[in-house]
DNA sequence: TTGAAAGCGCTAACAC
DNA sequence: GTGTTAGCGCTTTCAA
């Protein structure tokens, strides 16, 4: 492989010139720039960028940790990032954190010993003493984050999602409405289970033993369900706070003889593509998915690039997409 | 944050000496040695991985090139490889190539700038000339590799899968049994196709227009069903070449009012996470799809560390998961 | 506009 | 056992 020295001395010229038609700053003669443009493709030279890495502390990596990209909910978030990030040059980590404090810790080291230009988070247990750990290195945080005012933020209206669930059910006409919900130690669960209980709170019907937990996992939503329709036969409509959940809901009632959408309608939130893939097809809040990995790069990079700490909220909007998990004959 | 020269100066030694603590080689007298760690901690000294990377060509970094992280065989795969590099001190850059042979052309350019120290690929258009255009860094092939005898290659059986299905949708009472098959660019593809043909040539109801083709997709497998179903409607058993395509089969199904598993048998390949989610759930020949991600992770790692160029192919059992999707009532 | 040279932080001969 | 020092390949002052 050619260096930057063999480069200079069969274009006549000194390294520093060379850097400079590489990186395009400081002044250089057009000639000269031919010259060493052609010395460059003469000897297929690359710059190499692990030295450029140490000598300018950027190595055009950033680092993407997630929880389990096993999760259907993430291979989109990272094919997003992944995009984003090829497009503006930069390449990617991956790093699975299993929502484990000290894995998150472990990464954060590693990371900032490989002077990664900057991290999106997507992940529950960050912390305080996380981002401060982090120093000065670039820092997103996706969807899921505790403290909104200490990093940039991406997520969705989770709360009024929740809400547009609850009125849809009405509208194809379920009479009581249950809700599994997700995880209280992360926000979005959190921020669903109070939309709902908002847009429920002043009905008859209501009764908090309507909330059931399904720890946003499948088996969770099928034993949550069990449970909810051995209590409350009469529900008709069920808001799950993700898509695994109303999957797994499905499920449950399928097995108890109990037919979607016809006795009981259900609707999910996140817009995975799991959801096209139950019988029926599982309606659903849906986010942004894609967007929202995509945006938090363009935000990231823009932090990268432009060395701005500026801290900023941005929530996307979550669109109702119909499916016939609440599509009934008496609808309309 | 303290470099090696502070260390150095702190416990009164020169940096090499630091650097044989660190690295654990070379003699290092126990009472110097006890010196430099005190320093190394009262310093909270993390040596730069970037200056290592330059100084020794190893930067403890791997790179997983594969086709689509969106598409549900990858994430598993993709875990499996994050979760055994780490366990070894490595870290993973993601690469989605789309197929693309540009893509990964790119890629490799990228990669090798960066002293990757090992690559997996997953994918599907490896060129012999990206083989050699990688030089010397240590490469391992994931399931779709187009020639065997170049680099080494985990895969499973894919044919002797394929004859696993035809002898199970038999056993389940299958008189009349056709085939949806992937891209015949495909290795898999090919494979599973020409176990399938193996299987069911000498039967007498088997005619070439059995087989068609569902392009590895769900939406794929739905239009398969259909022209297939129309053409023979005594079709009693489908073998999908992978799960997607077995959904899309399912799903196919339903809409015709074939019922599943009773008119019409359906067993898939793969097994992936989405064959649970469907229903009725889908009976699938299974690869170990972590183990194959783990192992080429071990293999790549082994390479990297002992410098062996040694070619070595991997073929991992495949075993038979039965679900709803072939249970019959008049089964046994 | 260009070049010399001092790093960036670490490794690994080689010398003592 | 330990230290000196020359790189690794590039960027970036500072002078010219």
């Amino acid at each position: 492989m050619a260096t930057i020295r063999d480069v200079a001395k069969l274009a006549g010229v000194s390294v520093a010139t060379v850097s400079r038609v590489i990186n395009k700053n400081g002044y250089v003669n057009k000639e000269t720039e031919q010259k060493v443009t052609r010395a460059i493709e003469h000897l297929r030279y690359e710059p190499n960028a692990v030295a450029r890495g140490l000598a300018g502390k950027q190595t055009g990596t950033i680092a993407l940790v997630l929880p389990d990209i096993s999760n259907p909910f993430f291979p989109e978030v990272a094919r997003a990032v992944e995009d984003m990030a090829q497009s503006h040059g930069y390449t990617v980590i991956l790093c699975n954190s299993d929502d484990q404090g000290s894995k998150e810790k472990l990464y954060i080291e590693v990371l900032k010993k490989k002077y990664i230009d900057g991290i999106i988070f997507a992940s529950n247990t960050l912390e305080q003493d996380d981002v401060e750990r982090l120093g000065k290195v670039p820092l997103v945080v996706l969807d899921r984050a505790p403290m909104s005012n200490i990093c940039s933020v991406i997520r969705s209206k989770n709360q009024e999602g929740a809400k547009l669930a609850v009125k849809h059910l009405q509208e194809v006409g379920c009479k009581k409405i249950a809700h599994i919900y997700g995880p209280q130690e992360l926000v979005t669960a959190k921020k669903r289970l109070s939309g709902y209980e908002e847009a429920v709170k002043e009905f008859s019907w209501f009764s908090p033993s309507l909330m059931v937990p399904g720890f946003f996992r499948i088996d969770g939503g099928l034993r949550a369900v069990q449970e909810l329709m051995s209590k409350h036969p009469d529900v008709d409509g069920i808001f799950a706070g993700n898509d695994l959940m109303a999957i797994g809901a499905i499920k449950g009632l399928n097995r108890m003889g109990i037919r979607v959408p016809k006795d009981v309608a259900v609707c999910g939130f996140d817009g995975i593509g799991l959801t096209e893939v139950t019988e029926p097809e599982l309606t659903t809040i849906a986010q942004p998915i894609y967007d929202m990995g995509a945006l938090a790069t363009r935000v990231l990079i823009e932090k990268i690039v432009t060395g701005t700490e500026e801290i900023k909220l941005y929530e996307l909007d979550v669109t109702l997409v119909q499916r016939d998990s609440t599509r009934r004959v008496n609808e309309r």
